[in-house]
RNA sequence: GCGCGAGUGGUGAAAUUGGUAUACACGUAUGCCUUAGGAGCAUAUGUCGCAAGACGUGCUGGUUCAAGUCCAGUCUCGCGCACCA
């Protein structure tokens, strides 16, 4: 008998593959098309890793599937060349990048073949090849004629390390994504795409496509759309009026608003540095303002979010008014309030916003509470038609002159035993009414305030003794005695007129007082844990808002806010315009002309490509100049259209312009005439409609498998390129991708991220030379987990999936027998757990009922049909073992051409069924019941009473209740 | 803090609508076979217990004849965003 060796037939077939060009996919074809989509790589020198080899093998399993039930699949396969890696690669090295990335193409090819991939290798190409960047640069004029490719000069976020200028979007909490390299500011002149104009349509497209909600709603988070308003107010104490917006989401807290803060970077600063900006009495402080400015404006982002975030800032010495509350608001300037965001200038609602709280806190400034939190659980709710009376009131957590306990006070008569408090007169602030009642509750009389809760809460229920309902809105404060001493006078009124007392309770009884209060708030708060209420509530102390819910007190004040035109609804994104242009060699030139005399002139289409010259050097410098800026050979051009001397862009583009279209170059590769032709991208699209597509095709790529890093950058990028297409009339569908998968990362042994430096990383190609193979490889990574799971490597693995592959090879050397019920029952099961998995991309299951098919048939032996099914079940995970078995069961034809299996109902079902019965929810017995009877309740119900096992459980215990699931179990109740 | 997601054996992980918890595999143990090997085959393997049985899906409650699954609360971990107004 032969053995299985894999590192024989494997390469054998491989070949014969690539010979016979069996997975090229062709144009036009009768059958239905599908798309499957996998991120080509970046051809590393470090060669394929197992993510790699993860995300390929799946998309194989799903190409090869997808063919076999009659499909015209493309699974094609790329690579993105160009970037800092493979520069610095050949800085390093010495070599041209044009070669490195030959040389690790090549390599990454031979690696693909060895795992027995079906890409249509005759549509490959690189980002790199001039034929394709040569569109790139062409679609790129293609945004510039549009207006959504400018230069602008701006802050932009500099790495020191690459010395290159960056998107927001590789900058990964304030450092650079690929180098992690704090990131800096510097004011560049820098190639921006528009993306901004794209936001709402990023948004409202991801409806028409099938992505999981985790992908969408990242991608949602990142665009970030909010709308609000934008108000204006107006300087009171300076000689000329000054205007300031700012822009808030919660105009409904206006009414509490204190102050305004002014980013540094805001231009009314510059225009109080500039002592452009007088005070009606009395002069500005401009050198503390100065400084506070400039030592804001040098710190990076990181930098500025400070240790502890303790808030600093300065006060300008201007005041605005609020209208609504007639306020005099100070205007300071922080460096919390980011120049980028908004208007760089927010009005503070210390009351309900933390970081406004912290600042008036820091600052004492005044807080003003708006938005009470609403009690709900109330013991006697307000009843109908009883009238209601408003009141405020105040509670009292009085502490110990000395140790940590608290008073409270007794009402023996109802049994209550509460906090010091009362109502709030006319013309008394809190503080005063909180005196008196203690004074007049407990006769206590020395005490300083310790601190005012930041919530006020409101309670509505109705009072029996008085027959109202109650509308009380409630502060605390928290007081200390300074000592002892109390009131005689009023101790002596106390006994006369209530008849209560007063008792000193331990902090950690609080909570357990009548609950009148919120107990479990206060006791957080005197712990420190008690944050401002940002949230929910109604409204209080805001005129004409009182009353209302937070939502409709929003839309009420913006509305009343337009018409008095005070402010505008605005919307405002997270989302900033792409930054384009990149200070490095190896990239895509930027396809335009700068003209003294014409300005910008892009490149005439018929000059494209603009090729990467050859150079000496590739090292960057300092200043922030592309290598090619000393190319003068190259940057020395004629103006196209005045054809006076002119200079060519230095700047080249990012790594994901390549990336952005690459998968519609695949629909038509070798076009030079086109970026792709009409007909093709309509074919591939699924425009023409098939016979068996009923809906029109929202995405041209019907399955897209990539890595969830990618979700805010490539996926995010490529779709605002196909949406712009698609407004041009260069594609057919608004979006790229019908359905996006994101896979998880395979983690080292160790639970760490595999990378050089742990000198963890495990090399595919390792194991398949080791003599497992590459069929075993990739059933052990279609094995491991669910597809979208990270999950750690376990060497161990592939030596299970060998032998499992092993023990498929022995059975087809096995003596054949004849089909059984059972044999049938056992591949036709396999057959429709198998279809029903790798439709929903289960292959760690579909793998498993493969495994239990096979045990099955070592059990029963293996008939030539089971045989023959199980093969082809398992062709997409184990090519290779399986267009070699199915040749030595003497099948000629090509293995796919054979087609999917379908399952039959009729093999299905069994003569017997198995029926649980559970004792009390508990299983005590098992019964074996023809099918034909398993729905038969009553005789479900005294089979299962009279079982010898069951009726010892219920003795002699009376059966309150049987409850029969026909042809699953019978629970007895006793 | 905000938005997602996840907590099940020694390990990776299964479990349609609530209906036999731990499929499949790894590891481990025992036995068989043997050309002596890191191969193959068979059996066992959640915890406690001699057993009958009891307990068991992060934790606390709830709904139900029945909960890994539904509801409320809570803890922990992972991912993304974050002084974003």
């Amino acid at each position: 008998m032969k053995r299985y060796n894999p590192s024989e037939i494997e390469p054998k077939w491989q070949k014969t593959w690539a010979d016979t060009q069996s997975y090229d996919a062709p144009d036009f074809d009768k059958k239905p098309k599908f798309v499957m989509l996998t991120e080509f790589p970046y051809p590393s020198g470090a060669g394929l890793h197992l993510g790699h080899a993860r995300e390929y093998t799946l998309g194989d399993v799903l190409a090869r599937w997808r063919r076999a039930q009659g499909y015209n699949v493309l699974y094609p396969m790329g690579f993105d060349a160009f970037g800092l890696p493979t520069e610095n690669y050949a800085i390093k090295n010495k070599i041209a990048p044009q070669v490195a990335t030959e040389q690790n193409v090549n390599t990454f090819t031979q690696q693909f073949k060895s795992l027995g991939y079906s890409f249509d290798w005759s549509r490959s190409f690189s980002t790199t090849d001039p034929d394709y960047y040569k569109w790139t640069q062409w679609l790129f004029l293609k945004f510039y004629e549009a207006g959504l490719a400018y230069q602008d000069e701006i802050d932009i976020n500099w790495c020191p390390r690459c010395k290159t200028g960056l998107a927001n979007e590789e900058v990964e909490g304030g450092c650079h994504e690929r180098c992690g390299e704090p990131v800096e500011k510097k004011p560049m002149k820098q190639w921006m795409l528009k993306i901004t104009a794209y936001a709402d349509r990023l948004i409202d497209g991801l409806k028409t496509v099938d992505y999981p909600s985790r992908i969408a709603d990242q991608q949602i988070n990142w665009i970030g759309k909010k709308t609000g308003i934008n108000i204006t107010y107006h300087t009171t104490n300076t000689a000329k009026k000054q205007e300031i917006t700012v822009f808030t989401t919660r105009p409904d807290t206006n009414f509490g608003a204190t102050f305004i803060v002014l980013a540094p970077e805001h231009p009314l600063v510059d225009q109080i540095l500039s002592q452009k900006i007088k005070l009606k009495d009395g002069d500005i402080a401009v050198e503390a303002i100065k400084a506070y400015v400039q030592s804001s404006l040098a710190k990076t982002d990181i930098e500025r979010q400070g240790d502890g975030r303790k808030k600093t800032g300065v006060f300008t010495g201007l005041k605005a008014k609020n209208p609504l509350n007639n306020i005099d608001m100070p205007v300071w300037i922080s460096d919390f309030v980011l120049g980028g965001f908004g208007t760089g200038a927010l009005v503070a609602v210390p009351g309900h916003d933390q970081r406004d709280y912290e600042f008036a806190t820091e600052f004492d400034l005044p807080i003003i509470q708006v938005v009470a939190v609403e009690e709900k659980n109330i013991d006697t709710p307000p009843k109908k038609g009883k009238k209601n009376t408003k009141r405020k009131t105040v509670s009292c957590l009085i502490q110990h002159p000395t140790e940590d306990k608290f008073l409270t006070v007794l009402y023996p008569k109802r049994g209550w035993q509460v906090l010091p408090k009362g109502g709030i007169e006319d013309g008394e602030t809190t503080e005063e009414a909180a005196r008196r009642e203690i004074r007049e509750e407990t006769g206590y009389k020395n005490l300083k305030l310790i601190g005012t809760l930041p919530l006020v809460f409101r309670s509505r229920f109705y009072a029996a003794h008085k027959d109202v309902n109650r509308d009380i809105t409630t502060e605390y404060l928290h007081f200390q005695l300074t000592d002892l001493d109390q009131d005689p006078l009023e101790l002596d009124e106390i006994e006369q007129a209530e008849a209560i007392e007063h008792t000193w309770i331990p902090r950690s009884e609080i909570t357990s007082l009548t609950h009148h209060d919120p107990l479990q708030t206060l006791s957080d708060w005197l712990d420190g844990r008690v944050t401002v209420n940002e949230s929910e509530g109604i409204m209080i102390n805001s005129g004409f808002l009182d009353g209302l819910d937070v939502h409709d007190a929003t839309e009420k004040i913006m509305d009343y806010m337009e018409e008095k035109a005070m402010g505008q609804r605005v919307t405002h994104y997270r989302l900033r315009d792409w930054i384009f242009s990149r200070q490095h060699y190896w990239g895509e030139p930027i396809p335009i002309i700068h003209c003294d005399k014409c300005g910008v002139v892009p490149v005439p289409a018929a000059d494209l490509p603009v090729e990467l010259p050859v150079v000496e050097s590739y090292e960057v410098s300092d200043d922030g100049k592309s290598p090619l800026s000393k190319i003068t050979d190259w940057v020395n051009v004629k103006c196209p259209k005045c054809a006076k001397p002119a200079k060519r862009e230095t700047d080249t583009m990012p790594n994901w312009a390549g990336s952005s279209w690459y998968y519609l170059r695949y629909f038509d590769p070798h076009n030079d005439t086109e970026f792709a032709a009409k007909d093709k991208l309509d074919y591939w699209s699924g425009v023409k409609k098939s016979p068996t597509s009923q809906k029109s095709p929202t995405g041209a790529v019907d399955l897209y498998l990539g890595g969830m890093e990618h979700t805010t950058l490539h996926l995010l990028y490529s779709r605002f390129w196909h949406q712009f297409f698609y407004d041009q009339g260069l594609v057919p569908t608004p979006e790229p991708y019908a359905a996006r998968r994101g896979q998880g990362i395979i983690l080292a042994e160790d639970g760490r991220k595999m990378s050089k430096s742990l000198g963890n990383v495990v090399n595919p190609t390792e194991i398949i030379d080791a003599g497992y193979g590459a069929d075993s490889l990739r059933v052990a990574l279609a094995f491991i987990a669910p597809y979208d799971q990270t999950t750690p490597w376990n060497p161990e693995g592939v030596t299970g999936a060998y032998r499992f592959l092993n023990r498929i090879w022995t059975l087809a050397q096995s003596d054949l027998v004849d089909d059984t019920p059972e044999i049938q029952r056992n591949i036709h099961k396999t057959i429709k757990k198998l279809t029903e998995d790798l439709e929903k991309m289960q292959f760690n299951t579909a793998v498993a009922a493969l495994m239990e098919c096979v045990n099955g048939l070592y059990k029963t032996g293996p008939s030539k049909d089971a045989l023959n099914i199980l093969i082809r079940l398992l062709a997409p995970f184990a090519p290779h073992l399986a267009a070699e078995l199915w040749l030595q069961l003497g099948n000629s034809s090509f293995l796919e051409h054979a087609g999917w299996p379908e399952y039959d109902e009729k093999y299905l079902v069994s003569d017997t069924i198995t029926i649980v019965v559970q004792v009390n929810g508990k299983l005590r017995a098992e019964l074996q019941v023809d099918t034909k009877k398993a729905s038969d309740e009553a005789l479900l119900k005294s089979i299962a009473q009279s079982e010898p096992k069951v009726k010892t459980f219920i003795g002699s215990t009376p059966v309150k209740k049987v409850i029969v699931v026909p042809g699953k179990l019978v629970n007895i109740v006793i």
